[in-house]
DNA sequence: ATATTATGTCAATATAACTTACCAATATAA
DNA sequence: TTATATTGGTAAGTTATATTGACATAATAT
């Protein structure tokens, strides 16, 4: 891009439109499923970094969402409530908590997960695979300096 | 992309997780000028529209922002206490109201935006021109089937 | 023995949104 | 001209997600 330095305030602002518009919309199709189990964008979240990283801890969850864990502890007393996760003591350090997905905690994600992978699955689908790879490229160093999740 | 069929689950839920964290991470990077006049993320992306679509009518702005006009009425009211935004009534249909930027509202996005710039513009000035086109050839793609789901 | 860490919880508050409902002014069509 | 539709405003009450600050408990580390 050291070429394209006519980079422009509204291609910029543009941008960052997009990435609005694309995190919204992702996270609204799934809104459907979420209604049904009186869930919300919130207990998504947790869901899918549960299963993504099985077994994290209650500090690692709040170092991924960045909220705090007066908040957190809602979104996990709701998916423990409607028995979707559960809790496994650390061996070594008792203190520490391991988080998994159950059985129907997994279920309940792919039904999540199903109408938001449709969205990105077309969008890719209709891309070039090098298109996708510089979409991650960028979107990596976009986010790159913060905590991953 | 049609060549890479084998495209996976995980590879899915990462651009999501991406896709999150670039759009929350921009939009906390204007946190503290938001702060420093009682504003808040809700604000920002009107100030956002409104510089990109000069006069737009408040029917136009709910159809962009997708909230209610309760909402929408909040923010436009905070915006004119403390005097960033102005309205003209449309010369035809009397009805309809036109929202610009004053001056002053001009100048206070400009601060919120060259926080928000920073990320964007250290991303694609470390990306080549190619990379940026395709990236914002799939982000077009994402946002731009919501009938389909 | 004391400090620190990991986690939980109470209370109060903020922000951004929602639903339902109703109103006014204006424009357009029958 | 009357009826209907459109554009916008507002009120009351509610929900979802988050915050700050204070305090509690248990376990580990020094």
């Amino acid at each position: 891009m050291r070429e394209l330095l006519y980079l422009k305030d509204e291609q910029i602002k543009e941008f960052i439109e997009k990435l609005f518009l694309s995190y919204r919309d992702t996270f609204s199709d799934s809104k459907s499923v979420l209604d049904k189990y009186s869930l919300g964008i919130a207990h998504n979240k947790v869901l899918h970094i549960l299963s993504t990283y099985e077994g994290i801890t209650i500090g690692e969850l709040l170092n991924k969402l960045k909220i705090t864990k007066q908040s957190l502890n809602r979104i996990l007393r709701d998916l423990i409530k409607i028995d979707l996760i559960v809790f496994k003591k650390d061996q070594k350090d008792t203190r520490v908590k391991h988080v998994y997905l159950n059985e129907k905690g997994k279920k309940i994600f792919e039904e999540i997960f199903s109408k938001q992978k449709k969205r990105i699955y077309n969008a890719l689908l209709n891309s070039s695979a090098k298109e996708v790879i510089d979409f991650n490229n960028v979107l990596k160093k976009l986010i790159k300096s913060n905590e991953r999740i």
